[in-house]
RNA sequence: GCCACCGUAGCUCAGUGGUAGAGCACACCCUUGGUAAGGGUGAGGUCGAGGGUUCAAGCCCCUUCGGUGGCUCCA
């Protein structure tokens, strides 16, 4: 007899099993049409699942009732638009091997394992889709079966798939008595997948869909399990929504930065230089030069002291930091003097003999450096120092090197040689706490005056099964607690996660996502006892005895590459005045005003501005297009109109018209002060409307 | 590193075994034009590299380098 609970507080009641479909169509006929789904006491169910006892019950249809786009619809669809995916594939390429096929994001994917040669390409695509489209057309139910167990297991083994074999065996190990199938039909005679669901009820639900893209995996994600083939596609309840998302995506690829940077000339990755290695172009320069200016006068306030360093250092160096060996997988090969390496040769020597005699320390060479800790704590213990100095700040713009996988290395937010804006703390404990927050609050002032708000913060501690760090337990539970203070008192919403530790030390990380929804991590944090354990380092205690400091690294751009990529997506290439490369770009309207251009443009540089004066032969509209596309922040336009009345017509970048204009001094003196103070737009409220209207 | 796809002019791309193409950019000429593409002419290519098949290869095969999308990794 249950009594079923609607969000909106009715309660139904009914004599027996009900399923959520008929209270839907209780409720009415165009929900009972629109319902893909019900949530049952909060969990998604099947519409047909038999509702036995008392429980709240909400309706899940394409629309959520403010109109948006309900989540779990989307769920729904896209699990099954799966199915239906899995389907298609299994009739075009017969013999697929069907693994996972979950619901994500965007959409959702199917790995599979092709019989040999026939794995699918994009160009199948289409032959998938037709296939699919019949099958949405044929709307045949979703039906859900039950087995035991072991009944099912034993089904699955005469199957022979061996993956699906697994996933049953898992859930059983997770507590499942029973397993559970879909037919696309009818049981028995249909097509049909092990699944746990739930599903919408018909294929004929299933809106819109498209597939998207082909890429590897691997079993359970382990790189020496089986290789699979993972599809990726998407699906909507209408086609409107699905060629919004369609569009998105197009727009998001002009916003990548690599798109971009093209472009605009801001970087350039060339082929003969080397993978992963960043050749900052005269533009891009000027981005990164504006940046590095903006943080360091923010360092010579707070105290810092900058230091230069090598981009190389004894192989010695790096046994003691403990970057070498234990990372010598993700670091370029050493480096290693001519005479050793020929006597080495002559002696028969193989690849694996020296990397052997390398980590016992019998030959030395030089590594590119992977941080720059190692350096600064030589600078820091070539000294003395006394309680009073503390905490010694040093900072430095430092190019490390890391031999990232090559399948990883992409555009400047993944690359093998960057530079960070680091610097190194070195404190005593009692100041731990207040420098931490001093570096989280330079990292918020970063972001804030870029306008990157939309990130997250993450306390990584260390996995307690995980050997890879170093140093005491004591020191680290001392140093994960100061991080979650620190990242309490910063007053943003931040998440702990174990494993994310550096090997030296917990860690606080600032993480945005880029265009095409990867995260990235760009700030960080972090505190470390290790180090100066390592190094022996010490300092004069207020009791005239040796203490040790503790360290803290900090880069609250992370590296200028990586934070240089996620600030073109973020801006689209339209960076404020201050940092963009051009800033104001002048243009006569013919050559009688080009001398009163010229004088506008002399101004402007005099000023510090980065000005260039378009005299070529196009008429004003082209090259107004030009710099629009070059996405240039101010043009200034002046024709005999302006030279008469010494004022400059402004067209600012974004708006589609003449913005209005302004006398030449002020124009002169606005932007110089909008650059200084790394404003943007204090123009605006300056200008007179454009003259006729 | 693994799997798939891609690599043609500075850029974006067309070109299914038979004499290398378009648009934009560039150079020159005409045009001196008041707010998102004025017109003309021209130059620009060992089709990523190496090997192979073929009478003939941008196109087919192998190797290699680079890029893209994922997977794995990221001190």
């Amino acid at each position: 007899m249950p009594r079923i609970t609607l969000p909106d507080g009715t309660i139904k009641e009914y004599a027996g099993v009900v399923t959520a479909a008929q209270v839907a169509s209780d409720i009415g006929p165009g929900l009972a049409k629109a319902a893909l789904g019900a949530k049952v006491d909060g969990v998604l169910c099947d519409l047909a699942a038999p509702l036995t006892k008392n429980c709240s019950l909400a309706i899940v249809t394409a629309k959520s009732r403010d109109g948006t786009q309900s989540a779990e619809a989307l769920q729904l669809l896209r699990h099954s638009t799966a199915h239906v995916m899995a389907e298609a594939i299994c009739r075009v390429f017969p013999g697929t091997q069907l693994v996972y096929g979950p619901p994500v994001e965007s959409g959702f994917y199917y790995d599979m394992a092709f019989p040999a040669g026939r794995t699918p390409s994009a160009g199948d695509f289409a032959a998938i889709e037709a296939e699919m489209a019949k099958i949405v057309a044929e709307n045949r139910s979703f039906t859900r079966y039950e087995m035991s167990a072991v009944d099912g297991l034993t089904k699955l083994a005469s199957e022979g798939n061996k993956y699906k074999v697994d996933n049953a065996k898992r859930a059983c190990d997770a507590g499942s008595s029973s397993l559970s199938w879909y037919a696309t039909g009818a049981p028995g005679t249909d097509w049909e997948d092990l699944c746990r669901g739930p599903h919408v009820p018909t294929t004929g639900r299933i809106g819109a869909f498209k597939v998207m893209s082909i890429a590897a995996s691997y079993w359970h994600g382990d790189e020496n399990s089986d290789r699979l083939t993972r599809m990726y596609g998407t699906a909507f309840a209408t086609k409107p929504e699905l060629d919004a998302h369609i569009a998105l995506l197009e727009e998001a690829k002009n916003r990548d930065h690599r798109v971009i940077g093209k472009h605009l000339r801001l970087f350039h990755i060339d082929e003969m230089v080397g993978q992963g290695l960043v050749l900052w172009t005269p533009r891009g320069s000027i981005v990164r030069n504006e940046l590095q200016t903006f943080i360091s006068d923010e360092l010579r306030r707070q105290g810092y002291s900058q230091v230069f360093t090598p981009h190389i250092g004894k192989l010695e160096l790096y046994r003691t930091s403990g970057h070498y060996p234990y990372y010598r997988e993700s670091q370029y090969p050493p480096l290693i003097d001519h005479e050793q390496l020929k006597a080495l040769a002559a002696e028969g020597c193989s690849c694996s003999q020296l990397a052997n005699k390398m980590e016992a320390g019998e030959i030395d060479g030089y590594l590119l450096k992977p941080m720059n800790c190692p350096h600064h704590i030589r600078i820091f213990a070539s000294e003395p120092h006394s309680w009073r100095d503390m905490p010694v700040r040093l900072a430095e713009f430092g190019t490390v090197y890391r031999w990232e996988q090559s399948g990883e290395i992409g555009g400047l937010t993944r690359v093998r040689g960057f530079t960070q804006d680091d610097a190194h703390l070195f404190c005593r404990e009692d100041q731990v706490p207040e420098e931490l927050i001093a570096c989280l609050s330079l990292v918020k002032l970063i972001f804030g005056t870029l306008g990157m708000h939309d990130y997250r913060v993450r306390v990584g501690t260390r996995d307690p099964d995980s050997a890879k760090y170093v140093g005491e337990p004591s020191n680290w539970d001392k140093a994960e607690q100061a991080c979650r203070d620190a990242a309490r008192s910063l007053g943003v919403p931040f998440t702990e996660e174990a494993g994310e530790a550096a090997f030296y030390g917990p860690k606080i990380d600032f993480i945005v996502r880029d265009v095409i929804g990867r995260s990235w991590q760009l700030g960080t944090v972090q505190v470390d006892y290790n180090l100066p354990q390592r190094f022996d380092l010490s300092y004069v205690g207020a009791d005239n005895r040796s203490h040790r400091p503790v360290m803290i690294h900090r880069a609250p751009f992370g590296s200028m590459e990586r934070f240089t990529g996620v600030l073109i997506e973020h801006f689209g290439g339209a960076f404020p005045l201050w940092l963009s490369p051009e800033q104001v770009r002048v243009m006569p309207i013919s050559e009688k005003s080009a001398d009163y251009a010229r004088e506008l443009q002399g101004a402007l540089k005099a000023a510090g501005l980065r000005t260039v004066l378009d005299e070529s032969n196009e008429r004003i509209q082209a090259r107004i297009r030009d710099a629009a596309s070059e996405r240039i922040p101010y043009m200034a336009i002046v024709g005999p109109r302006d030279a008469e009345a010494r004022k400059v017509s402004v067209r600012v970048r974004g708006k589609a018209e003449n913005a209005g204009e302004v006398t030449f001094d002020e124009f002169v003196s606005v932007l110089t002060d909008e650059h200084r103070s790394r404003g943007t737009r204090t123009l605006a409220g300056k200008l007179a409307p454009a003259p006729g209207g």
